[in-house]
DNA sequence: TTTAATATGGACAAAAAGGTCTATTAATCA
DNA sequence: TGATTAATAGACCTTTTTGTCCATATTAAA
């Protein structure tokens, strides 16, 4: 459902601030090495999440990375959004070609609801949550092989 | 929502379908114009729904492709999951790593009735009603500009 | 102030997806 | 039978995505 480069994200996102719940700022290496992600990529990944501000990030000794402060509820959607665009959230999903309300294309009405779910979930669903519920769940999710 | 090659495999098999109902066997060029993909990436398209049984085709003067006669009620779920997978109906969802009922990712039971919704949409929506319903808006759907 | 640790930025490489071209094979029609 | 038409097969190219590497800048600690 998701580009490798947005679950990447989001795993770090979850990872950094469930670390920063402990007072902690952890590093690429921690971050990449716990939600097994491959490492340089990651560091890609979270150079963007700090240009976008979702993450504050401090250089030399003891830096590392800390969800931003104005990011005390920062949702699946923007995430995915500002990596992938709308189109999960807006396209008719099945990408026949562009439809809309005045011109629905066949699957339109029928594929609406699951498109009203996806952007509902995302929207609801935050980074802190995540972080904040099933913590022992989480971290065994975030470290099973795929 | 899917890759370039299943949107174009969808297109390409409600347009045959729509033409097989007026008794017509439509060829490669004709079906890769109307529904505007490029011709030679949808000929392996077309190739690859013939081996998988979906398609019957004909050489020659007065070939082309008809949906092949066991396939009355060909499913949205089989094609896009003889191209791309499972992964779709099957996975979290959100890609955090691999998650099932025992071990459910914090994600699991919020995104479960979305992805039920989607299996059962794919399943229930075939080739035959999209090429049966609604045909002009049909057509507008597959030859607009996306 | 020196050293070590750490994020940053850009170049590069590999793999996957998307797309093009051409020769061959098979069928129809004259 | 010969010519024409259309699908088949496979090589090849381009773009996007994914992943790697290295030099540089910045900070903290010794």
């Amino acid at each position: 459902m998701f580009k490798k480069e947005t679950e990447y994200a989001l795993r770090g996102l979850v990872y950094i601030q469930l670390q920063n719940l402990n007072k902690l700022r952890p590093g690429i290496a921690e971050i990449a090495s716990e939600v097994e992600t491959p490492l340089h990529f990651m560091a890609k990944i979270l150079q963007r999440m700090v240009r976008m501000g979702f993450l504050e990030s401090v250089k030399g000794k003891n830096g590392g990375y800390s969800i931003h402060p104005s990011q005390v509820s920062l949702s699946i959607k923007k995430v995915v959004s500002s990596i992938e665009g709308n189109n999960l959230f807006e396209g008719c999903g099945f990408g026949l070609k562009a439809c809309d309300e005045n011109h629905p294309c066949p699957l339109h009405n029928s594929y609406a609801p699951i498109r009203d779910a996806i952007n509902k979930l995302m929207e609801e669903e935050t980074i802190q949550k995540l972080a904040g519920t099933g913590k022992e769940e989480l971290l065994f999710a975030l470290n099973r092989k795929s």
